[in-house]
RNA sequence: GCCGAGGUGGUGGAAUGGUAGACACACGGGACUCAAAAUCCCGCGAUAGCAAUAUCAUGAGGGUUCAAGUCCCUCCCUCGGCACCA
């Protein structure tokens, strides 16, 4: 091997090899172990780049794909481009450069800055959501969901901007303003589709009979972290409780009621409907007060959710002046009112007032000076002036009067239900996934709508329906694709007669909620996957990314999966088996990385500085993946500085390849090494595994000659997380193969055992003397010399041992009297 | 408010209930050099001491244990998510 002094110099040998991994692809070697598919969350390719976030979780997955690859698994390590969204539109209303082009560009750049890191992706796979060739199966799902009846049409509210003519997204609404032309945000009904994710919350069966796992159940068996899965409970939102029916007196009309608390009925000295409650309608007429009322529902009107759904503040409402509800359980008679603190969306859209035990309606009740009516209390709480929420003993409540919380929820369904007055019911605060975006850079909505026919969907042969290149996508208030001639000339496909397209798009979240299936065969032409190739890879094995998408994408594409599996087009029922997210990057002043703030670390910049290979180690190195960390510039040079030394090393390895075996000390330590960077690898703990290697580097650099042995082993350990360096420094040593193609290390457990073990001796729980051993010594043995230690003795002079504790190898734990 | 994750030197962090602070950055001292950079060596939680060493120390307070950063209880703080969900 060649010794010959040379400086590391990243960037010539990163050049090096990236042209090799770009021209003949990432060495993998044929895997005996079976598959494994390790995927990164597919970005949105922005202007802005790749960001250090983006690294760390990309760099994590390419660790443990090399490192799978070395341990003889087929690995799919694919990449993609989530390439549909608001912001290339957006920069196309401002500068007229049409989206695809300006996406084309983007994911140019993400997939240099890729390459540039050294991600060893499966590039032949590669898949761009915004191209015919994929929307053409994202297509295919809608049609699927459609003809299975889990698409479907309604009336929607959506935000409004009258100054700009648009539609916004939720994000686009700051405090209920546009967030460009600072408007008033409406909201607005207009005709949407909606997929119906609600369908599968609760365990299914397939069409062949095979269970399928519900939304809510399935989270049980898959590992992820315990805060997505607490997130995408409290999404889901699953709630027990009844349905109450209050007829309205003097009419044929009735109000039904959801609650949880059932038991505090007879409290209930009101009744509240929201503002879009249907009865407003049908009541109409008999409404003392009108005017009043329609005001209110104006007001209402000009607020957004999220203005309505703020707490803490004044719960406005509006009497519904000569209508009253009837209490079913008491016959009483009590008072309705419209107020926006009942939401339309949830539930009934209607609640009962019990302002003794619940504190929305106590202060709707203090307000409005409402009748308050106690009707449970705790054993040891009486008559409090405040409201009493928790479960208590019935008070007043007839023949329920007694009965625990508890049962008399039982007992009042159950009386309920035969009264036929409603009954036991479960809610959900999940609703169904509304899809329609009255936006262009989006995947067509595949429907055809015909005055003869109706709503037609497009027949697959015809798919993809393609996206118009000739569309003004100026924001006038209808969707662009309205506009476009090429786009509406269409026939409807059962009369013929002319007709017209729907001229929404999707949600850009359709296209990435199935993208992981297609990643198993892209280049299919006939099926989204063939089965063949789902059956090979899926399902995903090890998923990654940020935790944004903690709700939405995963749960979105989990209804996916679910949906696909129902109708036996897969093979499993929960698309991610093991998931963890990166650990937010902030920037060196603590806050979060912003253009706006100016603390924007560029990873291109420190490629270009220090290299790839150090960019990679001191992410990795900055703490656990999954914490929260701060980048620190000053720090990036010490991995810059490990990895020179290991360069340095070369030039201690002996010549020849059987010359030399090492001291038992480096023999050993390299064993513990081997030991410790497995394990760390496929537990994620990456800065740990690193800090590993660093001390076995350091104590190679101590000796004056170093086996070749020991330090192709060492080289074979960092591949996976610097492999430019380390395929450039296994070349060197004469390898014709790349080292890639190694095969991982294995311990030696009886090299790692060390000759002398050093015992702490503890004396009322304090260390008060250590010395070295030979390991395995017995306690009797151990003890007498312990004893005869004299910093022991100094504290076990003339005193009495109660007890001794002996723990192998380690600590003898004395516990002395007085 | 609810749910989740945390709180360890100047800094990032390490520690199957078993000698707290590995590894790294910064800092101080030294070697090499005409000088600087690079590199190498030594030191580096606090207090007292020349030192050996002693005492204190993992957000606060209790508890369990021979032994607690780690387990249990109460509280404080930080971060993330959700939030009038009936």
């Amino acid at each position: 091997m060649k010794s010959t002094k040379t400086t590391y110099n990243p960037k010539k040998i990163e050049a090096k090899w990236q042209k090799e991994w770009q021209k003949n692809g990432h060495p993998k070697a044929t895997g005996k172990k079976g598959k494994l598919y390790i995927l990164d969350m597919f970005p949105y390719p922005s202007g802005d780049g790749l960001h250090v976030g983006h690294v760390e979780n990309f760099t994590a997955t390419d660790i443990a794909a090399r490192f799978k690859r070395m341990n003889g698994y087929d690995v799919l390590h694919p990449m993609g481009w989530d390439a549909f969204g608001l912001p290339a539109e957006n920069f196309a209303i401002k500068t007229g450069i049409h989206p695809k082009k300006k996406t084309l560009e983007c994911i140019k750049n993400f997939k240099r800055q890729m390459e540039s890191i050294g991600l060893s992706y499966d590039w032949e796979r590669e898949i761009n959501t915004s191209s015919p060739e994929y929307y053409k199966w994202t297509q295919w799902m809608f049609l699927f969901l459609y003809k299975n009846g889990l698409a479907y049409k309604k009336k929607a509210k959506v935000n409004w901007c009258e100054a700009c003519h648009t539609v916004l997204a939720n994000e686009q609404v700051i405090d209920g303003k546009c967030d460009r032309s600072g408007d008033i945000v409406f909201q607005k009904d207009l005709e949407q589709w909606f997929f119906k994710i609600t369908d599968f919350v609760e365990d299914t069966r397939s069409k062949s009979g095979r269970k399928i796992s519900g939304l809510l159940a399935g989270l049980k068996k898959i590992d992820w972290p315990s805060s997505t899965i607490a997130a995408q409970k409290h999404w889901i939102g699953r709630s027990e409780g009844a349905e109450v029916i209050f007829p309205v007196a003097n009419t044929e009309e009735e109000i039904k009621v959801f609650t949880t608390r059932v038991d505090t009925i007879f409290g209930c000295t009101y009744v509240v409907i929201a503002p879009e409650h249907t009865l407003l309608k049908s009541l109409e007429a008999s409404i003392g007060n009108k005017e009043e009322v329609k005001k209110y529902l104006e007001v209402t009107k000009k607020k957004t959710d999220l203005e309505r759904t703020e707490l803490n503040k004044e719960k406005t409402g509006v009497e519904l002046v000569g209508i009253e509800a009837i209490n079913p359980f008491t016959g009483e008679r009590v008072p309705v009112y419209v107020a926006d603190y009942v939401l339309g969306t949830y539930g009934t859209g209607a609640v009962m007032g019990v302002p003794a035990h619940d504190e929305r309606d106590f202060a709707f009740a203090k307000k409005y000076e409402l009748f308050i009516q106690q009707s449970v209390v705790s054993v040891d709480k009486k008559n409090e002036t405040e409201c009493f929420t928790e479960d208590g003993v019935l008070i007043d409540s007839g023949e329920f009067t007694g009965m625990t919380s508890g049962d008399a929820r039982e007992k009042m369904s159950a009386w309920l239900r035969t009264e036929k007055m409603g009954g036991k019911r479960v809610q959900y605060r999940l609703r169904d996934w509304l899809i329609s975006r009255q936006r262009y850079w989006g995947a067509p909505i595949p429907i055809i709508y015909c005055d003869e026919c109706g709503e037609v969907p497009v027949p697959e042969k015809d798919l993809p329906v393609k996206l118009p290149m000739d569309v003004d996508f100026l924001p006038t208030g209808e969707s662009p694709l309205v506009r476009s001639k090429s786009f509406q000339k269409v026939k409807c496909p059962t009369c013929g007669k002319k007709a017209r397209r729907e001229a929404d798009t999707m949600d850009t979240f359709v296209c990435s909620s199935w993208y992981y299936l297609r990643f198993a065969d892209p280049n299919n032409t006939k099926k989204f996957a063939d089965p063949k190739e789902l059956a090979k890879y899926l399902p995903v094995d090890f998923y990654m990314g940020g935790a944004e998408h903690t709700v939405l994408h995963l749960l979105y594409a989990r209804f996916f999966t679910k949906a696909l599996a129902k109708y036996d087009y897969l093979h499993f029922d929960e698309p991610f088996v093991k998931m963890r997210h990166q650990g937010m990057v902030m920037a060196e002043d603590g806050r979060k990385m912003s253009k706006s703030l100016g603390n924007v670390v560029n990873p291109d910049a420190v490629v270009q500085e220090l290299g790839a290979d150090t960019l990679r180690l001191y992410e990795m190195f900055m703490g656990p993946l999954e914490d929260m960390k701060g980048w620190n510039t000053g720090s990036v040079i010490g991995l810059r500085r490990f990895l020179d030394k290991v360069w340095r090393l070369k030039e201690k390895v002996a010549q020849g390849k059987t010359q030399k075996s090492d001291q038992d000390v480096l023999t050993s330590l390299l064993h513990k090494t081997i030991k410790k960077v497995t394990e760390d690898i496929e537990d994620l703990k990456f800065n740990t595994a690193i800090s590993m290697l660093m001390i076995l580097v350091n104590a190679m650099e101590k000796e004056d000659v170093i086996s070749l042995h020991t330090y192709q082993t060492l080289l074979i350990l960092l591949a996976p997380f610097a492999p430019h360096i380390t395929e450039e420094l296994w070349s060197e040593t004469g390898e014709k193969k790349s080292i890639f193609l190694e095969k991982w290390p294995k311990w030696d457990v009886k090299k790692i055992v060390e000759e002398l073990s050093v015992i702490a001796v503890q004396i009322n729980g304090k260390v008060r003397a250590t010395f070295a051993i030979a390991t395995g010594s017995t306690e009797a043995v151990v003890k007498k010399v312990a004893l005869a230690d004299p910093k022991v003795q100094v504290y076990t002079a003339g005193k009495e041992i109660r007890k001794m504790i002996y723990i192998q190898d380690k600590i003898l734990s004395l516990v002395i009297g007085d």
